[in-house]
DNA sequence: CCGGAACGTTGCTCTGAAACAAACTCCTGA
DNA sequence: TCAGGAGTTTGTTTCAGAGCAACGTTCCGG
């Protein structure tokens, strides 16, 4: 396996007040796999034995039910630390990673938590941090779950995949990894009978532009409008 | 201010591992308080200037929307730490905190949660384990909320406060705080018609006896397959 | 002891969205 | 190049649960 280079790291908020060779010293303990779309990358109830940080792609974070019902509980996006239930003295996943598109991440044996915590200045605040804004984050999304109608939802689900992913095309700002009808349902608990519906009518007024797997906001402001930021 | 005893944090996880002293000095710097039913101990948003500890009573952490809905994103019984969102380098509170019953809490300043973390063993450690966990009873309320039937989400949520803070008496098991049936509608996001007529339907069937602001459950077995514990 | 506020119950109506159903389109691999 | 599967679209039906309304009950302060 050849040497992963620093530059991967520095620059990240984890990473940001270490030296040279403490990233080193990080980048030789980590292990680098590549996934294909589609593959998980480590599953609810397993042995939370690593945590991970996504280089490139993006992944989703599934929860099922026993019922066999699904929701995707947020999506990371690349820089991001993810899995990190070693961090808080979980010793199973609570969630399902699985690639989004195909995707590059580093992980580490969940042992070394306690070493980067206490070894490298701002580690643990940022790592913190991070965790701080998913809470947030996902109770955000419960309050929407439980207040608002499925358009509202639905709405604000993709403005979420737009804000965290969206690069400009010629046409609007488009999602960087694949999305299907029913990934958007599994955000919103709702059927993707509905969403397909509600995408068809917004393709109709203007606001998006969307084919397979793939979709283009052509109207943002009209989706905010939509996603009823409070007007 | 009388000093306040060291009893008072023994036992409790986040202090299992310190000292007579240790506990003395950390208690040297709380602020002890008495809340009435019904007062806010934080609001969302305001400065996130404090971290607390509830010593009696119970609380309900509450968001709510720009629309004016609310929803009751979790409860806090005796020995839980509360608004800790300093630890999460957070500096303003995301959610509303409310005596659900009367109530007193310990407070410091979140100035010393690094303090705390770096002097006493297994403070930090145990503070995260607890954040863990609460991290995974939100995605499980969001998931349940997501896939579940109304009937199905009540169940769980009465389920959840008689876990939380059920006692035995010659009826069944109560729940420990007053309950309104907006306030389990405002767990489960639906109406508080919907609950009054669902408790209805229960208390004919013998599952639960409620009066104005009190629950008994009767029989709780019947509740969970309500809840849909996978039957 | 009275009046009003807070909380709860119940009946009725109506609609948003799930459920069911049936094609259609694109993509992939044999 | 053809078959099958994955993803999408659209129409129709159905119903759980929200909304509205009116009334009953308990509690508390003056």
């Amino acid at each position: 396996m050849p040497k992963l280079d620093e530059s991967l790291l520095t620059g990240l908020p984890p990473f940001s007040l270490l030296e040279r060779a403490q990233i080193r010293e990080i980048l030789d303990h980590a292990v680098s796999r590549r996934y294909e779309e589609g593959t998980p990358i480590f599953r609810e109830g397993h042995d939370a034995d690593r945590f991970f940080l996504l280089l490139d792609g993006y992944l989703r974070v599934i929860r099922s039910t026993a019922g066999g019902d699904q929701i995707i509980v947020l999506h990371i996006s690349p820089g991001q630390l993810f899995g990190i239930a070693p961090a808080l003295q979980r010793d199973t996943y609570p969630a399902t990673a699985i690639a989004a598109a195909e995707s590059i991440a580093l992980s580490w044996s969940a042992k070394l938590w306690g070493d980067f915590t206490a070894s490298y200045p701002g580690f643990a605040t940022e790592s913190y941090k991070t965790l701080g804004q998913r809470l947030g984050q996902i109770q955000e999304t419960l309050t929407e779950m439980a207040t608002q109608a499925v358009e509202k939802r639905v709405a604000a689900a993709v403005l979420r995949m737009v804000n965290q992913s969206g690069r400009k095309t010629d046409q609007g700002i488009e999602i960087a990894f694949p999305v299907t009808r029913q990934n958007i349902s599994d955000m919103t608990g709702t059927t993707l009978h509905t969403v397909s519906r509600l995408l068809s009518a917004w393709q109709k007024d203007g606001i998006v532009e969307s084919t397979r797997k793939h979709i283009v906001v052509t109207d943002p402001h009209a989706l905010v409008l939509l996603s009823g930021a409070q007007g």
